[in-house]
DNA sequence: GTCGCCTATGTCCAACATGACATATTTCGC
DNA sequence: GCGAAATATGTCATGTTGGACATAGGCGAC
C-alpha cells in the first residue's frame, strides 16, 4: 500500500497493516511490563547502594514499606508514577534512568 | 557526619541532612513534572512524525481523543504510565525514550 | 462566510493505584 | 537454632486516573 494512502486511512482512525494487528496490544503491553520491571530493579539497585531500608525510602517518599516492596517486585498495582518519583528521590540522574530503560531493550533481544 | 553513621540513622527511617530537607519533596516534584512533560511532547513529535491524528493515535490506545490531547498537554490527570503505552504504542525505541528524558534534564539546568 | 477536520477543555462515574495496617516469610548475626 | 531486622504478601477505604461524551476553539479549503 502506498504510504500516503495508508497515512491517510489512519489519519481516519483506522489501523491499517498486517492481520496480526490485534497481537500489538499484548506485545506493546510486554514492552511496558519489561520497562516497569527494569526500572523497578533501578530502584532496588540505587536504594542498596545508598544503603536505605525500604522503611527509610517508604518514609522519604511518604509511603510505606510494603509499597516499596511492591514496587520493587513490579507489582501489578504500582503505576510507573510512583517507580520514576522513587528513583528521583533515591537521587537517580536522567542518564541513570535512560541507562535502565535501555537495559529494559537488550533484555528483549535475548 | 561519617558515612557509616548517616547511613545507620538512614536506615532506621530518618532523614539525615541539610535543613532544607524540606524543600526536596517539591524539588523532586518539579524534576518529575519536567520529565512528564519532556515524555509528553515526545508522544506529540512521534504522532506527527507518523501522519497519525489524535483521534487515530486515541483508538489504537484504545482510549479516546481528549486523553491524548491532554495527554499531550501533561495534564495532571495523566500518568506516566498512559504517557509511556503511548510511546511504545507509536513505537518509539528505547533510545528515543532516553533521548527525551535526557532533554528533560538539560531543560533544568537552563 | 461556512463547512470539515483537528485539537482543547470540562465533567461524569467506573476502574485502578494509593497509604496504612496486619501478617507472613526471609535473612543474618549471634 | 534463636531473635531481631528486613522484606514480602494480603486486604481495605479513600483518592486518583481512566474512557467516554459533550462542546468549544482553531484552521485551512472552498
Amino acid at each position: 500500500m502506498k504510504r500516503v494512502k495508508k497515512q491517510r486511512l489512519e489519519r481516519a482512525g483506522w489501523v491499517v497493516g498486517d492481520s496480526a494487528q490485534f497481537l500489538r496490544l499484548s506485545v506493546e503491553e510486554n514492552r511496558f511490563i519489561e520497562l516497569k520491571l527494569a526500572l523497578a530493579t533501578g530502584v532496588r539497585e540505587l536504594r542498596e547502594r545508598r544503603g536505605l531500608t525500604q522503611a527509610a525510602l517508604a518514609h522519604r517518599l511518604g509511603s510505606s514499606q510494603s509499597r516499596v516492596a511492591k514496587m520493587e517486585a513490579a507489582d501489578r498495582s504500582v503505576s510507573l508514577d510512583l517507580i520514576m518519583r522513587s528513583l528521583l528521590t533515591i537521587g537517580a540522574t536522567a542518564t541513570d534512568i535512560a541507562k535502565w530503560i535501555k537495559r529494559a531493550e537488550t533484555a528483549r533481544a535475548a
